[in-house]
DNA sequence: TAGAAACAAGAACGATCGTTCGTTTGACAA
DNA sequence: TTGTCAAACGAACGATCGTTCTTGTTTCTA
């Protein structure tokens, strides 16, 4: 019969769709900076949820069910759901850091190599950590202050980087960006920022081709 | 007594401290596209509480003390909270797109000029209504897709009037990009936005000059 | 092979969530 | 003065929240 295959299509539940806060469905922990095995599996669910419903909107029940456990057990792992987000949030914050100082430090030295492996870093980040990029930068407020402390040092360290290259190249006559340079550097790092909500998987655009632009865009802000 | 300064001063309740999600502190609903009366109020403290805490993170108890009422008294408003959601995320849509057309619409009709009027509007509605802003940013993932098709439309229809300006002037030969032009659009909204989060009455920059920055560095990035 | 340590689960706690109910209040029209 | 209607209220609903306690279970060490 031919209507069988309409017939056969499970249940859609258009009603309650609700459009998603980032277009990634990856969820990813970096390899490097994050816990293995169950503490890993916990991070991954609560990062999901965090990144996808903010840190209030994910509960402790949710969390449980995606990592496979009940919702008791995660307290053998850690103390509270703070900390959890705690812990994502320093994670997300040193390996940002490591990457971009890592990819400046490859850099040729002259202002422009480095503006473009700052913002090449930046972009990456973003565009391959969407759910971690999007908790570090919307989650912070939901932790006390001495709770981010380490996040909040690696961050002004990033940034100092960025303004101390845009400052390099204004000494050396190579930039001219004609207006105060911390809004150049906040420009700069906003549109970086912004590749996670947007940016997946399906994108028709690679990593590199939006890495590259970005990286001009950048250079074009400051170049003057 | 020399301490009694210190000890007449109260208890500061530093363990608990929280970064804001916002550096603004004013509230601000737009005069014209929002209600007037009790509805205000009540939207007016929904509004503070969604932009600080998100969504999930503030209760209708919170709403409604800050709006001087107790919780069932709102009701009698709003059929639910989501409402109130979804009418802070129409408003918002709808100031935004308004000020944006009639900026560009207001501008002479060359590329540059009609850039710059779309990103000197951009960026004054995210000074101006920091909060609003940060919901209509940041708390879409909220509401069902049926409840912000007019916001959608909106945000569809704001972005085209962007991405038709960079095509005017690059068939012009005025601009030239060299990337794909809606990575440009995309980086382009991207400094506006982030704007509300950092901006506050207190910042030492004004308003004209974040503005005319960004209308600069925009037209940095499309004329190559 | 015994014991310790780490991990997982069941059940339940007090608190808070969004919302509803029935009632009272206050302003205004008849 | 009476009747009307929206606005505000106190009280409470069931659901869900983060978390704890106690008890099994598995894994590793001695």
């Amino acid at each position: 019969m031919i209507l069988n295959d309409i017939q056969d299509r499970p249940e859609e539940e258009d009603k309650n769709l609700q459009i998603r806060r980032l277009a990634a469905e990856a969820i990813d922990l970096p390899e490097q900076n994050a816990p293995k095995g169950s503490k890993r599996m916990i991070l991954n669910a609560a990062l999901q949820l965090f990144a996808e419903r903010n840190f209030a909107g994910g509960s402790i029940r949710d969390i449980a069910e995606i990592a496979g456990l009940k919702p008791a057990s995660l307290y053998a792992h850690y103390r509270s759901k703070e900390e959890m987000l705690a812990n994502l949030i320093e994670i997300g914050h040193i390996e940002h850091n490591e990457s971009v100082e890592k990819s400046v430090a490859r850099a040729e030295n002259t202002p422009r190599a480095r503006l473009n492996a700052w913002v090449d870093a930046h972009v990456r980040f973003h565009a391959k950590y969407p759910m971690l990029a999007t908790v570090i930068n919307h989650e912070l407020h939901a932790l006390p202050t001495d709770r981010i402390q380490v996040a909040t040092n690696l961050r002004e360290k990033t940034v100092k980087l960025l303004l101390d290259i845009i400052d390099q190249g204004t000494e050396l006559g190579e930039f001219n960006c004609g207006h105060d340079p911390w809004l150049a550097a906040a420009s700069i790092g906003a549109t970086g920022m912004r590749v996670a909500n947007w940016y997946s998987q399906d994108n028709p655009r690679t990593v590199d081709q939006i890495a590259e632009a970005y990286s001009d865009f950048a250079y074009r802000i400051v170049k003057g």
